[in-house]
RNA sequence: UGCCUGAUGGUGUAACGGUAGCACAACUGUUUUUGGUGCAGUUUGUCUUGGUUCGAAUCCAGGUCAGGCAACCA
């Protein structure tokens, strides 16, 4: 019982909720708006969401907040909703705000039948000019005194197609002198002419946040609404709406949004990338967007482990990046079924192996002991790594080297004999004795090495194609970088690299996950075909001889 | 200069008036047919000044710093 976790400040007010028994069971949302892809900022919130109607007893909604039709589209809604789902989780309702829009025009006439809400025909910049600023309290003006029947007119005949856009907007009238900006006689609705994804060219007037997120809460019977910091300041306004309309009191909860060290985590930014060419798309696999890291190879089991360990609080985060590595390397290792794949290679010729080949047997994944194992062709001629080689060994090198013995993984214990250098002087082959008995498995040598090699039988080989992707960033912290975001991307963030793969590969399904062996994680590419495999690496495996090597 | 948030090692996150803990990162050692994995360990922290109290990261007051708010965006 000690093991029991902490409670974040939202887990523990539901918890309160539940046992003062003010509600029997808990409704969420998830309330994107389907004007870009979903990424891992949004990953937390679906956690958040989801997890806590799953930890507690209730439901979460998948609600698509789209009233500025001007940006959405359905390209959008289908990936979101694809995006929820490989995340593991399910939604009570698919909901959208747009199914509301009868019921909030309903809502807007109770206001203006109230006397709290008001048609004006002000332009945006005049509107701007009367909210006064932080410091400066608004002004009136004409419009707010219309009365309630002239209001009721004239909101009828905004939705009737009889003004321009931009001509006339809905307010709400609450306080012009307001410290909270937000309540300065917010917007309630625009005239706005554009095609909406879901409702056509019914409506020339939509709602605006303000007037749909609270509402549509309330409709939805949401017990617990739950956004980012950002919204504080429009918690008043969402409070005022219930009680005006005296509809179900949803409660708004605020917690601080995710940031990523060496990524932007905005929709602008990201659209930005897509837009401008810096990336390929979307699903680019350098994205921090849901479909790019599934492209890239990461597992939702992993994504989800990430949004579990990074905490849910109220102050400002940036989170290392090391973090969402551990993750999966964590996840990876469990599940990555190992190859071997050389990709600067160099020849090592064994002299006096003289079986021509055979087959070898290698261990699948040796943290799975019902992993099972795989045939590797082993021959005279084999690809290893160039890195892998040294003509002069410094004293902690345990590969090859002249005179120096490695094992080859699964295979046998190979020295060095001699090698041989083209005329610009890079080394072309290397030559080795091996010792027969010192077969993987059934080693009776006694012959003990330090470093273990991995390899690809020549005539074996298959070629294949690897992308090995760097941060999209050269600076950890964007926020505080100066000048424009996309002076920061780093101009090698991905590199294609030809390489050898044991022929297993070729055969194997589509959608494993892979460790190749020493290199780090890898995973099938969209593009990748039977003819031509391609690789994306999801992330490396830890290094401690790279950072041996930098001292 | 108004209002609203927030401040715990390098990064996150706990401790709810009573031993500042955990994870990642970094560093040691050890194991290993992946310089991977596993295991053991080390280093580093309560923004500041007062107050209340036997006792303060926690409560109170002032200050400092950071972020948000003046879209017909969400």
């Amino acid at each position: 019982m000690s093991e029991e976790k902490s409670l974040n400040f939202i887990e523990e007010i539901i918890s309160q909720d539940l046992a003062s028994g003010k509600y029997a069971s808990i409704l969420t949302r998830f309330p994107p708006e389907p004007n870009g892809y979903l990424h891992i900022g949004h990953a937390k919130s679906i956690c958040l969401n989801f997890g806590l109607s799953k930890q507690f007893g209730g439901g979460t909604n998948l609600r698509f907040d789209d009233t500025n039709p001007a940006k959405e589209d359905i390209e959008y809604v289908d990936s979101i909703k694809a995006d929820v789902k490989w995340l593991g989780f399910d939604w009570v309702k698919e909901c959208y705000a747009s199914d509301y829009f009868d019921q909030l025009y309903a809502f807007a006439i109770k206001l203006i039948e109230k006397g709290v809400a008001y048609v004006d025909d002000s332009s945006a910049e005049e509107i701007a000019q009367q909210k006064g600023t932080p410091t400066v309290p608004g002004t009136g003006n004409a419009f707010r005194n219309r009365s309630i029947e002239e209001n009721l007119t004239l909101f009828a005949a905004m939705k009737a197609g009889e003004y321009e856009d931009g001509a006339k907007v809905l307010r709400a009238k609450i306080d012009l002198a307001s410290p909270n900006m937000h309540m300065r006689d917010p917007l309630l609705y625009r005239i706005k002419r554009a095609h909406h994804h879901r409702t056509g060219d019914d409506w020339c007037i939509y709602p605006m946040y303000d007037f749909a997120h609270g509402q549509s809460d309330a409709i939805e019977n949401i017990t617990h609404s739950i956004c980012t910091l950002e919204f504080i300041p429009h918690r008043p306004l969402y409070e005022w709406g219930i009680e005006q309309l005296g509809i179900y009191p949803s409660k708004q909860y605020e917690f601080a949004r995710l940031n990523m060290t060496y990524t932007v985590m905005s929709k602008r930014k990201l659209l930005q990338l897509v837009e401008e060419g810096h990336v390929e798309s979307w699903d680019d696999p350098r994205m921090p967007t849901i479909s790019g890291m599934r492209r890239r190879g990461y597992t939702s089991d992993s994504i989800r482990d990430f949004c579990e360990r990074i905490g849910v609080a109220k102050r400002e985060n940036i989170i290392d990046l090391s973090l969402l590595e551990f993750c999966v390397r964590e996840h990876l290792n469990k599940i990555a079924q190992r190859r071997m794949v050389v990709t600067n290679p160099i020849k090592l010729v064994i002299t006096n192996y003289d079986k021509g080949e055979e087959i070898l047997h290698s261990e699948n994944n040796p943290e799975d002991p019902n992993g099972g194992t795989r045939e590797v062709p082993f021959s005279n001629e084999l690809w290893i790594e160039r890195e892998d080689f040294m003509e002069e060994p410094t004293k902690k090198y345990f590969r090859l080297g002249p005179g120096l013995s490695v094992r080859l993984k699964s295979a046998y214990i190979v020295t060095c004999e001699s090698f041989e250098k083209d005329a610009a002087g890079n080394i072309t082959t290397v030559f080795a004795t091996y010792h027969s008995e010192s077969k993987s498995g059934q080693d009776t040598s006694g012959i003990h090495v330090k470093g273990t090699l991995h390899w690809v039988s020549a005539k074996h080989a298959i070629p294949v194609e690897l992308k090995e992707y760097d941060r999209l960033f050269s600076v950890e912290d964007l926020s505080n970088a100066d000048g424009d975001f996309k002076d920061y991307i780093n101009p090698n963030s991905l590199k294609s690299v030809a390489a050898y793969a044991e022929p297993a590969l070729a055969n194997d399904a589509l959608e494993a996950h892979f460790q190749f062996l020493r290199k780090g994680y890898f995973y099938q590419d969209t593009n990748s075909t039977k003819g031509k495999l391609i690789f994306n690496r999801t992330v490396t495996l830890k290094d401690t001889w790279a950072k041996e090597q930098k001292k």
